[in-house]
DNA sequence: TATGAACCCTCTAGTGGCTTTAGGGTCAAG
DNA sequence: CTTGACCCTAAAGCCACTAGAGGGTTCATA
């Protein structure tokens, strides 16, 4: 049973235009089309974009699900490469969150420099951001 | 004593593109420029400058910079609005790093679906990847 | 005086992962 | 026969730069 794009949509949680960006990025293959030039998907179809989507909520980017793709349409494989994929991902996950730590410590920080209303001219947050001793 | 661009990027770590980038964008003004045709900068530019790079450090956006920019341009206006800012932007960076730890908490559950190197078609990541029960 | 290296200029296009817009075509219900 | 919901393509826009093409300037050295 065939479906048109807006259904495949509805099913998958994703919106229409992100699923023709996923086929002209070949990341999706093009469907067959209907008589008045409608897209026309399967199941197929569905359980790819679902495993994109999947990959793309764990913040994996176009270029790394593409290669995971070719394992899903390699299944003889040795999958060794999809660990280490992962690995690596992951690692750089890590690498955000703790960039992230540093910068709300000095985010509060500065944040504490400004404790009432007053003028710009005597705020501290805006004194401290035009300091530049810390890069000295 | 006037400096040109490329004195400017030594001093304050940025490069000459992104120098270039911000005057566009009408962050920096535009200096003068020497009778070659070279733009030369002075103390304010350099400061200015490295109020915007701090800002950038601290992973606010352009608009952001825009916005306390005006009250560096303004030091009499009252700084409430600074304070705000910069707990709004507290927040999102708060709800990033919240995003980062449950991805983590996926991906090194996904990573343990796989703890040897298998053919593809039998492999846990590949297969929970595919999964969209969770989707239900 | 010529030349080469290091610097500077403008303008344009590319990055990623979409989203938006313009300007249409298709199809079923009323 | 018209309305409205859906679909189509192609191109531009988003952010914050970065890179590249194709040239000009400046200064030291041969």
């Amino acid at each position: 049973m065939p479906i048109k794009i807006g259904e495949l949509a509805k099913r998958t949680g994703a919106i229409v235009e992100t699923i023709r960006y996923y086929e002209k990025e070949r990341l999706l293959p093009e469907p067959s089309r209907s008589t008045g030039n409608y897209r026309l998907y399967n199941d197929q179809h569905m359980e790819r974009l679902q495993f994109i989507l999947h990959c793309r909520t764990l913040d994996m980017t176009l270029d790394e699900v593409r290669i995971l793709l070719k394992y899903w349409d390699e299944p003889d494989k040795e999958c060794g490469n999809v660990n280490s994929l992962l690995d690596e991902h992951i690692r750089t996950v890590e690498i955000r969150m703790n960039e992230l730590m540093q910068l709300k410590k000095h985010l509060t920080a500065l944040r504490r420099k400004c404790i009432s209303e007053a003028s710009a001219k005597s705020c501290g947050i805006l004194n401290t951001l035009a300091d530049n001793s810390c890069h000295k």
